[in-house]
Parts: structure tokens; sequence; C-alpha cells
DNA sequence: CGCGGGTTTGATGATGCTCAAGCCCGGTGG
DNA sequence: CCACCGGGCTTGAGCATCATCAAACCCGCG
């Protein structure tokens, strides 16, 4: 149940023994079917959420209706809130379940704990946050100037794993796009090739 | 020189007499001319700068040789390329002075030496980051889904300061459009009203 | 006076959206 | 085993939005 988390852990700090085990029970494992959220807007965000297995998207519904996809998450990724969960106030995003999953959840309370009893972790979490601005600041540019193709393009080299295992309308609403110039878009590669 | 960063720290944590005194000892000065780096891309980021007086933005330079503008910082804003910065890699930005501007620097050891001594500003900056965090959410999901009227209008509403106070290409530029559309838009706002 | 940066205007074309059907395929119930 | 249903993907036609290219304009400054 642990290992992808101390496997990913460990490629940027290392653990002892001892704090493997402390870091195993601050988390709380839980299973997650298809479609079923861990938070829903307006909701205090309570857990960060680390994926063992399966899909996970956060996302918004604007007054339109229209889904606005902000991040997916598999195997090895966190995902929360991050706003909610810091702050404690109501959330901007719901996060639920593109595939089965299962999942590692630490509350804010026990995050705390964590940092104090294995400060390696104030380290770690900080070198994600470093990592999480970098790709936010290379998506909006992204987003300013690259047609729907390039930005298709650009996702599929970075991130092949996520385009085959999500439907083709969340990619579309991840990208910004209608799915039907997503399938446009596809074809064209097609034929290109 | 310093009223505007006290009053700033102030609002979000309270800091006695003797722990501003400290904080006045690490920051450094820096007047800036208009059209002045303070840091070019591929350099190391040395420093964070708190605005003071004037105008600076951050920006990189494509390789069709467009500038796409990151961030805009008036007086009581932090810019800096936090991601070098931080992690002392080649900075991925340029940051310059759009209007003269008196900034206060401080570099990478003497923010250590602040929060060991003055340790609030943990708190304070930890606030700053997960606000930053937010507003680049925003803009994400702005930039993906609004028209051009609609990001520019959302601009005015949110920063008027800086949309009056920025030459129009750069507004242009932020908001990931052409010079020509912005100009458009404005005109016909105009004829709405 | 003339120069240059910034802004405006016009004409044209590409890109991507909307709306409306149709299709493919896996699942369900008769 | 087949008919039907529904979700997801595809296709087409027409249209709105923006980018591009080119030219003119405006105004402060040397």
């Amino acid at each position: 149940m642990f290992e992808i988390l101390l496997r990913k852990v460990a490629e940027k700090v290392s653990l002892s023994a001892e704090e493997e085990e402390i870091t195993k029970t601050l988390f709380v494992p839980k299973k997650l079917r298809k479609k079923q959220y861990i938070l829903q807007q307006d909701d205090i965000c309570k857990n960060l959420a680390f994926v063992e297995k399966g899909v996970l998207r956060s996302y918004t519904i604007d007054e339109a209706g229209a889904e606005h996809i902000l991040q997916f998450a598999l195997e090895g990724y966190w995902i929360t809130d991050m706003y909610s969960f810091l702050s404690q106030e109501p959330a901007g995003y719901n996060i639920d379940a593109v595939e089965d999953a299962e999942l590692l959840l630490i509350s804010n309370k026990a995050l705390e704990e964590l940092y104090e009893r294995v400060p390696k972790f104030e380290r770690y979490f900080r070198i994600l946050g470093q990592n999480n601005i970098l790709s936010l600041h290379r998506r909006l540019l992204g987003s300013l100037t690259y047609t729907a193709e390039e930005k298709y393009l650009q996702l599929l080299k970075n991130f092949p794993d996520i385009v085959s295992r999500v439907p083709q309308h969340m990619i579309a609403s991840f990208l910004g796009i209608t799915r039907e110039t997503l399938s446009r878009i596809r074809k064209q590669l097609l034929y290109k090739k």
C-alpha cells in the first residue's frame, strides 16, 4: 500500500526505516470508486491525497455549467485544493475519481505532526511546491500562446500516460478547448504521420 | 523607504519595534531606471524584490522573439523568479522596470537569517505563497475559458491601477492577446457606455 | 521639424466554437 | 442471443473571434 509513496519520497529525501514507520502511521488509506468525490466545491478541504492507484481530477464548474479541469493525478501524484487545505476556507474545486482509485490521505493536523516528527518532509513538500509553481507558470504561458494543436502535443509529450488513460472530453476540458476540436486535431495528426 | 514594506507585512503578521529593526537591516535598497533589468533569463536569481515605488514586470521571450508577460508588480508587491531563487537554477524569466522604481532586495541567505531571527516571516511568506497559487489558478482558468474582452474586463476590475499605469501593448502581452485586438476591445467598450 | 514609440484602423484569413447529426461499442434486459 | 440504450467520439456546415499584415496617426522630445 505504501510502496509508491515511499518510493516517490525517496526520490527527493531519504528516510530511515523508523521514519518510514512513522510516515505509515500518519496516512489513512482510502479506496474510491469511479465518479466518487473526495472534495466538493464550497466544502472545507480536510485532506491532502496521494494517489497509489487510479486517476483523480480537480475541476470547477462555471456559471454556464461547464467543467474546467485544473489537474489530473495518477499514481505517484498528490492532489488537493491546496488553498482550502491550508487556509481552511471553502474549496473552489471538486475532486473526484476518473478511475477506481486507492489513496493515502493525510489531514492537516497529521501533516503538522509529520513535519514535527520527520522534518525531512518540510524539504520534500517545499520542493513539491516549487515544482508546482513552475508547472503552473508553464501551463499559463502555454495557454496564452499556443494553438490548440500545440497544447495537445505538449501534453502528449509531457504526460503521455494521462492522455492514454483519461477520456478525451476531459483532456479537452483540461486544455481549454472543445471535444470537437480535440477530435479533429487528433484526426489531422494521424494523417500527418 | 521601508514604510510600504512594513505596512504590508503588518497586514498579515504584527512585528515588534525590534523585529522591524532587524528586518530593515536585512533588505538592501536599490533604485532602478525604466527598462533596467534586475534579472535576465538564464542568470541565477539571487534576490527577492519588494517594490516600494514604480512598476516592474517579469516575462519570457519565446523562440519567435515574442514577449509573454507573467506578472506586473507595483508598490507593495513582491517579484522574483521564485523557482530560480529557491532552487538556484538558471532563471526562466526576465524582470525589468516598466517605470523608474525603488526596490528592497533580500538575498537567499538574508532571507534565511530573517526566518531565523523573525520567525513570523515564515507565516507571512506562507500566506503569500498560498495567495500566489490561488491567483495563478484563477488566471489559468480565466485564460482557458474567457474571451479577450472578458479577460480585459477582469483585469480592469481586479487591477485597475495596473491597467492605468502600464503601456497598452504590455497589457495585451499579459492577457495573451495582440495589441490590435486590445485596442479594438477598448474602442468597443467606449461605445457600450 | 522630424523622429520614434505607442496606439489605432482596415482588410483578410485562420483558428476554433456552436449546433446538429451520426456512429461506435459495451452493457442491460427481454 | 438480439434489440436497445447511452456515453463517448466523430463529422459537417456555418459563424464568431482573433491574429496577421500593412498603413496611418498621434504626440512628446531632441
